[in-house]
DNA sequence: AATGAATGAGCTTTCATTCAT
DNA sequence: GATGAATGAAAGCTCATTCAT
């Protein structure tokens, strides 16, 4: 009665549902025992949501919602800041957002029906490009134009690298248990964000023997 | 008799796998549907595989070779050609590996036994880096004391980016049913290299007058 | 509502595979054949057992029950009334028993899951000497101590006799099909004890002129 | 060449099916681990056995010959030496052959068939009373006649008591997994029977002052 | 005689979903 | 809204037996 919003069933589901995901992976993902980690009935699952479906729909939408607000927020960074912290800034929010739901995504492909719901879902909720890539791929391209960033590269490409490598850390992660990315969100990005605007090239100021690492 | 191998119910048995993997999700790859797609008795797959996680395995193992080899090969090419070359040359080779065993990889995350072998045999197949990651990384901390390569760059990050991209465009094509990473393997693997050579930062060359992104 | 027990899903298994049981083996004892017995869906087994072994366990202790309570009251009876009158009450009651358990306990040879099972029930359920023999033996120490059983005879030997001898009528009772023992419990009981506590060697009553026997 | 018994494909199939069932239980016995254990391929044993009924049922036969000669020759030694010796011997023999076959007995519960065959082969093959306990029962009955063995017990409880003593003994030796019935036959057989000859009543001569057990 | 790959019916067990209470 | 027993289809896997070689 104190924790009106929290003590909800629906709630419940949702964190004991999350819960199991991260602990026991989707195949031990039971209805039974979500029920039982939640505190409720097996059959009151089916009084907050359609099916088991709607239920993980449910949490990708939820967990997802700060790395949307980011990625909605992007366009609007154009010419501000720099391009360093507007990368950073993203990629952090990213690779948060990946670690939580990249079993959940990956799990997808193991059940057609659930493929298909999210499939839909996603097709009809983004009115344009709800795809991060493309957001991120945008956000370069619109910044090159003004110059911030190089005329010869290729902003899909960089914008896929930088989001799609956390998310192979996170998936891989998950599948050999343990935080193979040792580094944090913030430091991941930071490094990788470097790595980026720098590039692989070495440097004229780089005299062979060496004259390294800082700026 | 013109064909000997590819009529053997062990290589049936993997074709029928891996077309049910990529046309109807792990979700649907009983044993049953296996074998009417090989078809075989279902009974066969026992005869050639200890269970289905050692068919799916075989099958990961067999898809990953080409990959496997061109890793295995990275380490003597530091120093040797360009670094372009040997970067474009094996992220080319990952992006085609990735696209056909990424769907079987995520799919092991909705089954803990599934995933338990394979994590076992991961561990005991490579003797040290298996990890593509890790070896890219190697290989670029390499050419890095060698000066072929800036120093100031992280090179888990740019691995990882490198890597991952392809790995995130795999999943996604698979996800959405479609061609998203619009380009061919060897195009991607080209415009990834050239983007991470060169950095986003724009060059004194680069027209534009302004000042643009560093710290 | 008059059979509130009776009718419960639970009972309905136990009696059902009880009945099976002796119709047709434990090799046609799957689980399928035990739900259309009952009247209930498969599934409902595993709302009442954690699985085919723990059903068949229940129903073995169900049937001990009665052994069990007059094995545990034994030692009490050191003493008191007749021994003829102790042991033939105690073998009443085992002759019974190992009617009904008999078939599923050697049946648990063809089953080392199910075996594996019962070995460890077995051994956590009882305090100490939950083996039949070893309480009877236990008790026929007893009395000799109080000179109510001769001294020259080993009570392992006789408990060893009288116990196994119902166990193996009923197991060939079963085995054949048809009732080779064929008095009832009560007169087996009180035939087997007259006969081991008089003994075969011949009595000086006996009319007979020989000597015999003797060592 | 050198071992023109020994080595024949129907002996080892034998050899190996009997150990099997000594280490891994009936569950476990399956025709390809026979094959595996004999060195002989799967096929092999449906040229020596109409099936694996067959097989088993040859065992039990080879492995009861020296108990039947032993039972065959009972009848030949009504009146001959002493009860005490022929009794000793006959169960000595007994216990030795219940050990082998007892949990092969035990385990045709599992399976109607195999009993089916055993049924039939028991009913046909012998001539006469086939069944241990009967002949025993006979013997003790024979003596009764000559005054070498007490009027007033009843052969069948005794025989009963003295052959299901042992099978018994060797059924839950094995159930256990372990020798409960701790002495060998050949020791267990003199207490079995010293004990049944003398009888549980105190006699005169036991120092006790007490009458005890009942009328 | 011997081989062993192939068969396929049949097993135990799981689990999303329903529905009477 | 909540409950949880019941459902029953479908899964992975076993294994006695056959048969082309």
């Amino acid at each position: 009665m104190l924790e009106p919003v929290l003590n909800k069933t629906r709630e419940k589901l949702m964190l004991a549902t999350e819960h199991l995901l991260y602990t026991d992976g989707l195949a031990r993902l039971t209805t039974r025992a979500i029920a039982r980690e939640a505190g409720v009935a097996e059959g009151a699952l089916y009084h907050h949501f359609k099916d088991k479906a709607a239920l993980l729909l449910a949490i990708v939408r939820d967990r997802m919602s700060d790395f949307r607000e980011m990625l909605d927020g992007l366009p609007l960074q154009v010419g501000q800041r720099t391009v360093r912290e507007n990368l950073e800034q993203v990629l952090q929010t990213a690779y948060g957002s990946q670690h939580k739901i990249a079993p959940i995504l990956c799990s997808l492909f193991a059940d057609r029906k659930l493929l298909a719901s999210v499939q839909k879902t996603l097709a009809e909720c983004g009115a344009k490009p709800q795809y991060p890539v493309e957001v991120v791929a945008a956000y370069l391209a619109a910044e090159q134009r003004l110059g911030r960033v190089a005329q010869d590269i290729v902003p899909r490409a960089a914008a896929q690298s930088m989001i799609g490598g956390g998310f192979h850390a996170a998936v891989f992660d998950h599948l050999l248990g343990q935080e193979l990315s040792a580094a944090s969100p913030r430091r991941r990005a930071q490094e990788t964000v470097r790595t980026a605007l720098s590039g692989l090239e070495p440097r004229v100021s780089d005299t062979c023997p060496v004259r390294a690492t800082g700026a």
